[in-house]
DNA sequence: AGTAGTGTATTATATAATTAATACACTTTG
DNA sequence: CAAAGTGTATTAATTATATAATACACTACT
């Protein structure tokens, strides 16, 4: 089941959203799977401190975007074939690699300068 | 004076941090100079179609930050010295930076292929 | 069967973000 | 000096986000 351990809030952007996109890198990476049982809305709600009406926008958006399936009484499941998990992929990778990008660019951080950066920033 | 002509909204963080960022990514690239006059709250709300009092908000919060200076009457002009310009870039490229490494972490993409993403999105 | 847990829905409230319409005093410029 | 443009302030309204308190029907499990 998806723990949300290693969850935290990064930028300005709702909460809502934020929890959206968790779920997606989750499944992008593997570390969520196909199949695999949501935390319920309540348990989620309790375990980040967040309104619970939150919780289920984000589960409710999900569901509209056919990444997880909800049944009444039951726990919600990811729903994520291959070729989901492939055009999630893209999209995600497209959306933050571009803006990084351009704000790198706006800034005047050439190529080399900003590949540096990367790796300075990731260990 | 600046033209703010490549502004474009990105992501879901509101408008008026949105301009601040834009602000200050010139100013630590040289596109924006010290001393120069930034457009009118005015003529910026026209240029964007976004209200005067928006704009308002994301000037007042850079003077705040003691970025820019306003006179009653008088075009803002920028005040960022080499230490600010310097304090500047050092938060901006930390925040982008550290935010895209820990996306492309819980996606799974390791240092070689992020780096191979950045090349690709550059030009 | 019954109980706990689940998804779902409703209504209300509060705060943040944005838009809207003015108004006033100051500076610049003709 | 006068007019246009500027920063600043006020009040109102709207939408988005988040919280709060319930309620109900369904599923899983003992």
């Amino acid at each position: 089941m998806i723990s949300f351990e290693d969850f935290i809030l990064m930028d300005d952007s709702p909460i809502y959203l934020q929890i959206i996109q968790y779920v997606k890198r989750g499944i992008v990476s593997g570390a969520i799977e196909n199949g695999e049982e949501m935390i319920s809305r309540r348990a989620l709600s309790a375990l980040l401190g967040v309104n619970p009406n939150t919780i289920q926008k984000a589960y409710h958006l999900l569901e509209e975007e056919g990444i997880i399936r909800s049944r009444a009484g039951a726990k919600s499941c990811v729903e994520a074939d291959e070729a989901m998990k492939e055009h999630i992929r893209l999209a995600l990778i497209s959306q933050d690699t571009g803006s990084w990008v351009q704000a790198m660019k706006q800034m005047g951080v050439g190529l080399e300068e900003a590949i540096s950066l990367v790796k300075d920033s990731w260990s």
